[in-house]
RNA sequence: UCCUGAGUAGCUCAGCGGUAGAGCGGGUGGCUGUUAACCACUAGGUCGUAGGUUCGAUCCCUACCUCAGGAGCCA
């Protein structure tokens, strides 16, 4: 493989005659030299190529624009200019490819708006490439995490028939011609069948076999969901621990959340140095600060009573057993607790059957672990692991018995306590990057009307 | 899906009941070891779509489409 500027640019001396290929970010003019602004995407910097007007090739600077891909021979040298530490004094220049006046990406700022509509271009932007630097590095971060902890990685399927109770609506799989009468048998699995909302019922079944075990792959929902936190494929990280109660399900998840935050910061400084500058001037402070301060835990009742407590109007009132609204968490997170904190312990009517029911009969224990500027980034639970429970849970909740019947077997025969989680990896990027809106930390980013590209 | 706001040049935006303007980007020329370079000139727009009101609509009204922000749903 070829240099990359990544690797030039971690060079303690000059290097003579080498080769470097990129991407013009910009394209300076002077008397007797031009400047490229190179870029080749394996690292935020960039390097400027100062190729002299005497070179044959400098002929070819007129159709050097903003945009265009160029492979350069010369030597790195020490810059005699402020800005920068290193250049390159070129030698020889060729025309990769040509990028014209109608290139859409100037030297300018862009919203992230428009950038969003040229998504097949966007990562060539600094904002966009360091996004997705992070993203790599932080879905690394992620199984290493689990690793070194002993985790098994199961892959659960994409395409499934049980219905992850609670998780929202999902994407119909099916082989049957639109419009023609069919019954479900006729099709290609002979039952309906639908992209996964949660890997979680086939994880539990793992974890009842291998221990510690971890999905992590791309979940679906149909939500017809129109907000800066949802979007209809996203990936998912769940977690699932046999002989685990919520105490250690909890512990695991702030454990996990830190982790990549520490990831963050030590491996991708250049990113979060701008990310702080340009998108949030807060992250590094918020991040660190999530590095140093224990997690707070409080649970739903002491939740409620707070909010009851706080003096504030809220829009949607504050009521035992009624969920608690993004207001509430927001006023948690952001006022009362000032970073992250987890919430436990929610009352049985708003949560699905699998969630383990306390002793009190009237909460289960399920967690959300809530973060300043998006709200909920993990949910999870201890599940109910007592066979008449559950099988009553989901007589209450009017489900069909045959189709869980594989699940319920797991209560049957050699039944554990049990607890995981769920982390929307996208929500945990954004946390880590301060991007506001999920559309801009997906590649290509499905959501309600939108899967162009 | 609901509420609010916005759609004017490639991009960011200004504007106004009498058929459009700036900055950046493009082109041309100049200047300069330049740093989102600078200076001058220049090209570029059925003012989101469809109706309606009006002598005349980019502007006012209606519907629709798209986008953004907020809400619900959740990761």
């Amino acid at each position: 493989m070829p240099d990359t500027l990544r690797q030039i640019l971690a060079s303690e001396s000059a290097l003579s005659s080498i080769t470097l290929r990129g991407w013009v970010r910009t394209r300076r003019d002077s008397k007797a030299c031009s400047f490229i602004e190179l870029t080749d995407g394996s690292c935020f910097k960039g390097l400027q190529v100062v190729i002299d007007a005497s070179l044959p090739c400098y002929s070819l600077m007129s159709k050097i624009l903003t945009g265009a891909s160029v492979e350069v021979d010369g030597d790195l040298i020490a810059s005699p200019a402020q800005g920068q530490k290193w250049e390159l004094q070129a030698k020889e220049v060729r025309l990769l490819g040509e990028a014209d006046g109608t290139y859409p990406l100037q030297k300018k700022g862009h919203t992230p708006e428009f950038l969003r509509t040229i998504a097949h271009l966007r990562p060539r932007t600094n904002l966009f490439g360091s996004v997705f630097r992070v993203r790599s590095k932080m879905a690394f971060a992620v199984h290493r995490f689990f690793q070194e902890q002993g985790f098994f990685y199961a892959h659960t399927p994409i395409i499934t028939s049980s219905d992850c109770e609670g998780a929202g609506e999902m994407f119909r799989v099916t082989t049957l011609k639109q419009g023609a009468p069919a019954k479900p048998e006729e099709d290609f699995f002979g039952r309906p069948t639908y992209l996964t909302v949660s890997g979680q019922l086939q994880g539990e079944a793992f974890a009842c076999a291998m221990g510690n075990i971890y999905t992590f792959g791309p979940t679906f929902r149909a939500e017809n969901s129109n907000t800066a936190r949802h979007a209809a494929e996203f990936w998912m990280i769940e977690p699932e621990m046999a002989f685990c109660d919520l105490q250690a399900d909890m512990t695991l998840a702030e454990e996990n959340v830190r982790y990549l935050v520490k990831a963050m910061m030590t491996e991708c400084p250049d990113e979060l140095e701008f990310f702080n500058k340009f998108v949030d001037k807060e992250l590094t402070n918020r991040l660190q600060q999530t590095l140093d301060k224990p997690f707070e835990r409080i649970s739903y009742t002491d939740a409620v009573d707070l909010l009851l407590k706080s003096g504030r109007s809220f829009e949607h009132p504050v009521v035992w057993g009624e969920g608690l609204q993004t207001e509430h968490e927001r006023y948690i997170a952001e006022e009362h607790v000032k970073g992250p904190v987890t919430i436990y312990n929610y009352p049985k009517s708003i949560k699905p059957f699998y969630m383990r029911q306390n002793d009190d009969g009237k909460t289960v224990a399920a967690m959300d672990l809530l973060v300043p500027g998006i709200g909920e980034i993990i949910g999870g639970s201890q599940r109910e692991e007592r066979l008449d429970l559950l099988t009553e849970a989901m007589a209450k909740q009017g489900l069909d018995e045959e189709t869980y019947r594989w699940y319920v077997d797991l209560r049957r025969y050699g039944s554990v306590p049990h607890a995981g989680y769920g982390m929307g990896f996208e929500r945990l990027l954004m946390f880590v990057t301060g991007v506001s809106n999920i559309r801009d930390v997906i590649p290509f980013a499905r959501t309600p009307g939108n899967a162009a590209y």
